[in-house]
RNA sequence: GGGGCAGUGGCGAAAUGGCAAACGCAGCAGUCUUAAAAACUGCGGAGGAAACUCUUGUGGGUUCGACUCCCACCUGCCCUACCA
């Protein structure tokens, strides 16, 4: 009877507390409001450079602009604020910054539909994210809040821009782009997203357009790119980042025309190439004018305007048949002097590669397929091993795997395996022979191309180039930066930015020439602000650098980092690629010179600046609530397919339908969907009916009387990404509201493994509400009253066993970001605490202060108000966190486990520092064992100490 | 087609090769209440009256011992896709 003794505690307590009487239940929004207000006007969370502390840089991907925070920006940063917490406890500087990716398409977009200025709309948007995100509790130091649409920040995105262009690193070329023509702006590749090849923001199929654009040149990083060995990355992102990176290592080959010109291919299987029986070009292949015969002319020519035509779609819609025509041009295999047809076809690439193929129709799926449906020769030069000899003319498909080279001159017998590259004795063997022989030479192949940066539309930064007649394009000069974007601005998307039909911006002077010239008036795209948003953090008041050199030699690089994995190939490659460019600049410079002057060495510095983020962990999604639909029976006509209704009752089972009455025809079901005037309901036989609703039916639904109305209708929610138009999603406002900051952050630590997530459950977290409910109600209730003179000693050690326990734990979890276990250890504490039995007021006393301590990182708010109710100094968040001691944390006796032949037979309670012999004996005394042993001697035991395990083997 | 990840109670989950299901939700029974809610107490994988037996997607293997390691398969999710 516990609860009793805690009681009266509480009120003995009540009498004798100092201060003013305190609300004694837990009031989260009056407990957190107070304590918001005093942090900040304290300044608490104020981050500055201390040498005398080991500094620590947390950060979670900042979030876009869109205007209204949902629970999956929770989900990242209030674990992410936890343990950045937790850091700063442990004695770290912590840094944990938050700011806006404020520039892109739905600001403009939103501006389109709804005529307010993207400016206007997005700074809204800041004001009120910024609102919510001070509900959340977080250490954020707002005064290096970057907001990236600020001039005072793009003014240096386009510096950026001018260094990469000063170093060669980016470039302007005439290409055939990705273009979507809802948006009307070019695509980065990456932005173009499924077999169909749609816009990703709005999910239009994208068309080929040729337009002059700029690019980063991140393929020249493509090898560095791959080298992951001084960065903690989750595999997962890893393994998306080298697929796209596409490594393959092969040779480059030239072929000759009949004219003498070198057409250059790339293959993987050098092998392969006395198998080679015709080559295949790419239709916008530069060579293919040349190449044509005046016979083949006509039908080149149709080909390749077809090819051009063709969307992504259509030729997918194909399934991949095969297409192409033949130039009329010949080329002669360098490693046998074979002439051999140049065909034209789709299926090779322009832009992978050199454009061009040599065709092995005998090992390679794809030329195999073409060389039976246009009948050219195939010739088989790897011979799998055991089997009867491949036969050009009647194989069913191509060999891809091991065998023995044929038909390869000096290279027969030369075994093949399925290895890739130089591990391949085959492709070895002939790669170091066409190096000799000058015929072709190793190459590395990268699928990577480089980043189109252009975008044309108005929200973005603009790129700081001046076109000048006579000059060319010249850079804008450095103290002429920001390029601003003009306020007054149409916005009709033309396909063109908007900022060319604004004279005062296109128009200007030249600044080599003083002539008359036109701005660039493609803006940039955001990717390109939030790759160097972690610098800009530094100190965004800074207006005569992009970051101070003194935070930067302090606080690079990014400790740890967070955010979703829908970012592996696009932000998180190019924020890595920037990084390395900057060094390359020599952008760092400054700061490697501040970290010097301070003592460090060079091995210390050596990689500090070729990766941007040393940790990355990923969380994972939260998914809508399932829920059932309302079963209704609803009694109307059928008008063809649908349904009118006339009157619509919920029901509990299908069972209770009504029956139909005069005349009328009555449909049940379960409830799949619902518009204004319409529900759609799935039978009991699977089948989907549509009711039309009457303007005047009459609704009956438990609960709302008369007053119901379709409105009230509950439909089906299945476990699906939350979205406005599916109707689940949850708002944390609202969570806020009803169950405080503190229980919202702690639900989204212990809900689901972090990394995973999962479907939203909102009766879970009434479990994180009763913990911090008891948590409360046990601090109030103090330290037991204990009789004099009874012996606390033995329930001293128990709690204080259970204390040092819980320290580990939560310890241990936070730092592996295993968060719902750090709150699972925390709840079994609290039930420890619950049911220690009399212990001492220190002991008590050690306890809750320990306990409160370990939980302040996760639960910010009530920690501090129970810690100043407890008479301790402010604040809990400047506490050191407690030193787990392992000689306390030891049990007293252990249950010994003891298996007979792999299985748990039977447990016996020994002493801990039980030493093996003494457990043996104790073992083979236990009467299960002798019942199991029927006098015979065991085989073998096996004594594991550290698990509290004997087995035995009979 | 290629690559990757994951499958444990009704649900979210936990378990350095060593007691499967910690912690929590839902559920059931009870206390309190006129009643309900809340709160509290107990039960809580399946079968069985019980002793006990079975159980981590399926089938093998390694081991005294496998949720955990190895092989094959099934299912789901993610990435990628005519990439030479």
């Amino acid at each position: 009877m516990r609860f009793f003794v805690v009681f009266l505690n509480f009120e003995q307590r009540e009498m004798t507390m100092t201060d003013q009487p305190k609300t004694m239940t837990y009031v989260a929004s009056e407990v957190e409001a107070k304590w918001r207000e005093k942090w900040e006007q304290d300044d608490l969370y104020r981050s500055k450079i201390d040498h005398s502390r080991p500094k620590y840089y947390a950060l979670t991907m900042l979030p876009y602009t869109s205007g209204d925070l949902h629970i999956g920006h929770w989900y990242p940063m209030a674990p992410s604020d936890a343990r950045a917490r937790f850091m700063r406890m442990q004695g770290y500087n912590v840094l944990f910054p938050m700011g806006f990716d404020a520039f892109g398409l739905p600001a403009e977009n939103a501006a389109i539909q709804r005529r307010i200025h993207p400016k206007t709309w997005t700074y809204a948007n800041v004001k009120r994210m910024e609102g919510q995100l001070k509900t959340m509790g977080a250490i954020f130091d707002w005064s290096r809040e970057a907001i990236s649409c600020d001039p005072e920040y793009y003014k240096w995105t386009q510096w950026f821009f001018l260094k990469f262009y000063e170093n060669g690193l980016a470039y302007k070329k005439m290409s055939s782009v990705d273009f979507c023509p809802n948006c009307n702006t070019t695509l980065a590749r990456e932005q173009v997203v499924g077999e169909n090849r749609v816009c990703e923001r709005c999910g239009t199929p994208v068309i080929k357009k040729d337009l002059d654009q700029w690019f980063f040149r991140i393929t020249k990083y493509a090898e560095e790119l791959l080298d992951y060995s001084k960065i903690d990355w989750p595999e997962r992102v890893r393994f998306m980042q080298e697929n796209w990176i596409g490594r393959s290592e092969g040779a480059y080959v030239t072929f000759l025309t009949e004219d003498e010109d070198p057409i250059e291919i790339f293959t993987t299987r050098p092998d392969t190439l006395w198998g080679a029986t015709f080559m295949v070009l790419a239709p916008e292949h530069p060579l293919v004018q040349k190449l044509t015969t005046p016979v083949q002319q006509n039908e080149v020519a149709a080909y390749i305007e077809a090819a051009g035509r063709k969307s992504e779609i259509d030729r997918t819609a194909e399934g991949k048949e095969k297409t192409g025509v033949w130039t009329g041009g010949y080329a002669i295999n360098p490693v046998n002097q074979k002439r051999i047809p140049i065909w034209i076809a789709d299926y090779v690439l322009m832009t992978y590669g050199t454009g061009a193929i040599m065709a092995v129709p005998a090992h390679d799926e794809r030329d195999f397929a073409f060389a039976r449906k246009f009948n050219l020769p195939i010739i088989p030069v790897i011979q799998p091993e055991e089997a009867e000899p491949l036969n050009g003319d009647t194989m069913p498909e191509a060999w891809s795997g091991a065998g023995v080279m044929v038909n390869s001159d000096r290279f027969n017998g030369t075994p093949v395996n399925e290895e890739k590259g130089s591990k391949n004795p085959g492709i070895k063997a002939v790669t170091g022979w066409l190096e000799e022989n000058k015929i072709g030479k190793l190459g590395i192949n990268y699928r990577l191309r480089d980043w189109l940066i252009s975008r044309q539309r108005y929200w973005g930064a603009p790129i700081p180039i001046i076109y000048c007649d006579d000059c060319g394009p010249v850079p804008v000069p450095e103290n002429e930066l920001p390029v601003l974007l003009p306020d007054d601005i149409e916005f009709m998307p033309t396909g063109e930015s908007p900022l060319r039909s604004h004279p005062g911006f296109l128009n200007t002077t030249c600044p080599k020439c003083g002539g008359s010239a036109k701005r660039e008036t493609d803006t940039m795209d955001t990717f390109m602000c939030s790759s160097w948003y972690q610098y800009r953090y530094l100190s965004p008041w800074n207006n005569d650098a992009a970051f101070t050199p003194e935070e930067a030699a302090y606080w690079l690089p990014v400790d740890t980092y967070t955010g979703g994995i829908e970012h592996a190939t696009m932000h998180l490659l190019y924020t890595r690629y920037f990084t390395k460019a900057m060094r390359d600049c020599g952008i760092f410079d400054d700061t490697i010179a501040v970290m010097r002057q301070n003592g460090a060495t060079d091995a210390e510095i050596e990689h500090i600046f070729n990766e941007p983020m040393i940790v990355l962990r990923n969380q994972g999604i939260i998914l809508g609530e399932p829920r059932d639909g309302h079963i209704v029976a609803a009694s109307g006509r059928y008008d063809g397919h649908k349904f009118i209704a006339s009157d619509v009752t919920v029901i509990n089972l299908f069972e209770d339908s009504p029956a139909a009455n005069n005349g009328s025809a009555v449909v049940v079901g379960e409830v799949v969907k619902r518009t204004n005037n319409s529900l759609t309901i799935e039978t009991p036989d699977h089948h989907d009916v549509i009711i039309d609703v009457e303007p005047d039916a009459t609704f009956d639904i438990a609960g709302y009387g008369a007053g119901g109305g379709i409105e009230q209708i509950k439909y089906r929610l299945d476990v699906e990404k939350m979205s406005k138009s599916k109707g689940n999603v949850v708002n944390p406002d609202q969570i806020v509201a009803q169950y405080g900051a503190d229980t919202t952050r702690a639900y989204m630590m212990f809900a689901f493994r972090w990394e995973k997530g999962g479907p939203w459950d909102s009766q879970g977290i009434k479990g994180v509400v009763r913990w911090l409910e008891d948590v409360w109600n046990i601090v109030h209730a103090g330290p037991p009253a204990v009789a004099a003179g009874e012996d606390t000693s033995k329930a001293d050690r128990d709690l204080r066993r259970k204390t040092h326990q819980a320290i580990k734990r939560v310890t241990d979890d936070m730092g592996e970001f295993s968060f719902n276990t750090a709150v699972a250890g925390l709840m079994e504490f609290k039930n420890a605490m619950l049911r220690a039995g009399n212990v001492s007021p220190v002991a008590w006393h050690e306890a809750v202060q320990t306990m409160l301590i370990l939980m302040s990182p996760i639960t910010p708010f009530i920690t501090e108000e129970l810690w100043s109710r407890l008479g301790q100094p402010y604040s809990i968040h400047n506490q050191l966190w407690p030193v787990y001691d392992s000689a306390a944390a030891v049990e007293d006796e252990i249950e010994l486990v003891i298996q007979v032949n792999g299985k748990v037979r039977d447990r016996i309670v020994v002493p801990a520092g039980v030493s093996e012999q003494e457990a043996t004996a104790l073992t083979m005394a236990s009467p299960v064992v002798q019942k199991y042993l029927e006098g015979k001697q065991p085989r073998k035991v096996i004594y594991v100490a550290d698990r509290k395990m004997m087995s035995i083997v009979i």
